[in-house]
DNA sequence: AACTAATGTTTGCAGTGTAAACATAATAAC
DNA sequence: GTTATTATGTTTACACTGCAAACATTAGTT
């Protein structure tokens, strides 16, 4: 005997809403389904998020955090360890949860301001790579350190899309030369050495 | 006075689809809006574009000629010019094209070798801009041109992500501190700076 | 106990992708 | 030149979507 009231309705709509975007990606994510998956009522979900971007802005915040959360476990006194693992981390959930990466990082929510705990999540991440960058450079220099912690992030991230083109790739094409599927699956074969090389290049 | 048939729906859909992506972006466009701008039944678009997806791959493809073009222009005998007029083209096609880069980069098409045409324009990109990394860099061994390339296409193609978060955001909130909002405004300001400083290190 | 706010359901609208049946015109076969 | 075939258009239909509005039930406050 289920009450009329769910008492956590908003809880589980996210948590389901994490698993079937992930699951399915987030286009296929729909109000409705989230709803009937949650077993409530279609438009039960409005009550709390208001849109439907307001969603995608709860499931890409706690992407971030999650991001952040791995991101943040090695605490080596060697700087560059720390730099390397964080890389590897980040391309490591840019592949594994690639749907939610997608929400985080495309053009699904138009404007991040519009969600504060979204932005302050977003913001978070880029002072913890941005301390790292920091401190594996040794640079006081803020207006370089700033640059070099761009230049970090968007080659890391660069690099998980075209990875992720690949993955998409059925395996019998893989072999067809002057593509650049061969060139990145050299690369992910060997991710740990490109990015030593990479950090280095810092 | 129309007649039953068009003639020449499949270039005119095709080029209605460009310009209504660029406009509202890939997620807007819908082959009923798209019909209904050519003047012609709902589901007519249906006789040239098998699904949805298929319509994107064509804009894509477009996407990625238009792409060749620009960054084929320069043919100077200087290879690091060339390289550098090819990354300012590339960012700028991504900034200004930006909703069409979306489809070409994004998720929105999972598979690019379901559309040869599609791939092949891909590929030709890729080749193009390996050539110029080879001449650049004075590299011959293979691999290492591979893994040059890519990183090279990784963080350009990374910074233009980076670059339209910022575009995005309302001018009033630039200003906010530990944000890499300002960090990428810095880099944007001196692209070209920014360049050159970035074309040193492949 | 009564009022208010929060949170749920039902109903309804306009829009979507796409399949199926049908209409017409262009082209190929004879 | 007539006829059969194919290409390309329209109409209709279905299941799905985001979301607004009206209504129902319960939780919290006074």
């Amino acid at each position: 005997m289920k009450s009329y009231h769910h008492g956590n309705l908003k809880k589980e709509l996210l948590t389901c809403a994490l698993k079937m975007c992930e699951r399915d990606g987030y286009t296929k994510l729909s109000i409705r389904s989230l709803a009937k998956e949650s077993n409530v009522s279609q438009t039960a979900p409005y009550r709390h998020f208001k849109t439907k971007e307001e969603l995608y802005a709860a499931v890409a915040t706690e992407g971030f955090n999650k991001l952040y959360k791995v991101m943040s476990k090695s605490k080596s006194q060697d700087h560059k360890k720390n730099l390397i693992s964080s890389g590897k981390e980040y391309i490591n959930f840019g592949l594994k949860n690639s749907n939610t990466y997608d929400l985080m990082f495309g053009t699904a929510i138009a404007d991040f301001t519009k969600y504060p705990t979204l932005f302050i999540s977003a913001n978070k991440l880029y002072q913890h790579l941005r301390s790292e960058v920091a401190n594996h450079s040794n640079e006081k220099d803020q207006d370089r350190i700033d640059e070099k912690s761009i230049d970090t992030w968007a080659k890391i991230h660069g690099l998980v899309g075209l990875l992720r083109k690949l993955q998409a790739v059925p395996s019998k094409v893989l072999k067809i030369p002057d593509t650049p599927i061969v060139a990145i699956n050299k690369i992910s074969k060997d991710l740990d050495g490109y990015l030593e090389r990479f950090i280095e290049k810092i």
